[in-house]
DNA sequence: TGTAATATACCCAGTAGTGGGTATTTTGGG
DNA sequence: CCCAAAATACCCACTACTGGGTATATTACA
């Protein structure tokens, strides 16, 4: 019997996976959550085999709840579904644990193919996506993490993206508002970026990757 | 027999709307598709009773295609099957003659009774969105317009997606920046949105399909 | 011709952000 | 222990943008 847990922002969404699963005897959910930090919960305390997992997701992203199932139960195999089709969502999930990424604009039988696949310890990546998992390899052994940005300006482009106010990220960052400010001009400095708007477009066309 | 059409750009989200009616007797889906274009050949030629529509989908918006479809068809219910849960949305589908919205953060069974309601000629919206649609009345008399924006905003949320200041684009317009800032103004009004962020945001995240 | 929407332009009183710095403290690695 | 990077904080002088308006001219449609 392989457990299944299911972490994705949309019920509707979940509810379709779950309508897909009911049928296989051999699988059987045992909990889903539309935020990351609810999902964690479950995986703690139910240990699925399999966990499903959207990337973008409230409370806690994909990219990190994958990272700290991986932390807690090695043993887990997680599946990233997104509509991201990026290089770098794929790459992100994969360094974080996960083994397998369904996307969502394939057929929803994909993700009953992935849980077989990742059950017996292969990895599952829709079509084009494989491309992207060699230069992985290759990736993981050079920068796993480089960014020009420090800790705290990256902490800090999150929240310009989400159109939080220098004001705003000071009192969430328990800091000076020049604080925030002198940050915003070292990244737009280091980036060769002018000013908030090219911030935000740096921070929106790269989603997680900065 | 109530006769069905899915336009959703992920086929994942497709085949768990697809699970969803399959067991239902009376409701038979004669086609679906990821784009509105596609949808709306598959509409003309099998003349289904319901659409289930995405709002964002490539080639032609759920808006514009609801739009087309109520102009040829004008019998089809159309259900909007969404992420957003902005009045603006549920507003546009609306006036575009949606009479049925369904958020994504649903239980899937809402599209079931949202078919049954739409083809009773009832209006079906999910909870919450029913405060928007006395207010939609109004804006019923005003929807020949493609766009809730007029064409010389749309003209300058394109040169702010290029990140020209007010004062530059007043200067490419042959304008006063007082009357660019005044544009922006009436923008972030029409959009319900907040600052320079989120105009930038909106025009990035639909390529200045606006 | 009348009316409503659009476009234009401005005012007042703010907040937000930027350029160009100086300066001290903390942190982490060699 | 030393050093460089990061983090923090501030200063001055500005520009950019926003909220909340008022007002007139132009355009398009009934």
């Amino acid at each position: 019997m392989i457990t299944v847990a299911i972490g994705e922002d949309h019920q509707a969404v979940i509810d379709g996976i779950k309508l897909l699963l009911a049928y296989e005897e051999h699988i059987t959910i045992v909990g889903t959550a539309t935020n990351g930090q609810a999902l964690l919960e479950i995986v703690k305390v139910k240990q699925p085999a399999v966990v499903i997992m959207d990337i973008r997701m409230p409370k806690l992203d994909g990219i990190e709840a994958t990272r700290q199932i991986k932390k807690l139960l090695p043993h887990t195999k997680i599946i990233a579904f997104s509509m991201f089709d990026q290089e770098q969502a794929v790459r992100q999930m994969r360094d974080a644990g996960a083994t397998g990424y369904v996307l969502k604009n394939s057929p929803l039988a994909s993700i009953l193919k992935a849980i077989e696949s990742v059950t017996k310890g292969e990895d599952y990546y829709d079509g084009e996506l494989e491309a992207f998992i060699e230069k992985s390899a290759f990736a993981k052994a050079q920068t796993p993490s480089h960014s020009v940005l420090s800790k705290s300006e990256r902490e800090i482009l999150k929240l310009i993206a989400q159109n939080k106010t220098s004001s705003e990220i000071a009192d969430l960052r328990f800091t000076a508002v020049s604080t925030v400010e002198k940050h915003r001009k070292n990244m737009m400095r280091k980036l060769g970026l002018a000013g908030k708007g090219e911030l935000l477009r740096y921070a929106i066309e790269r989603k997680y990757d900065f």
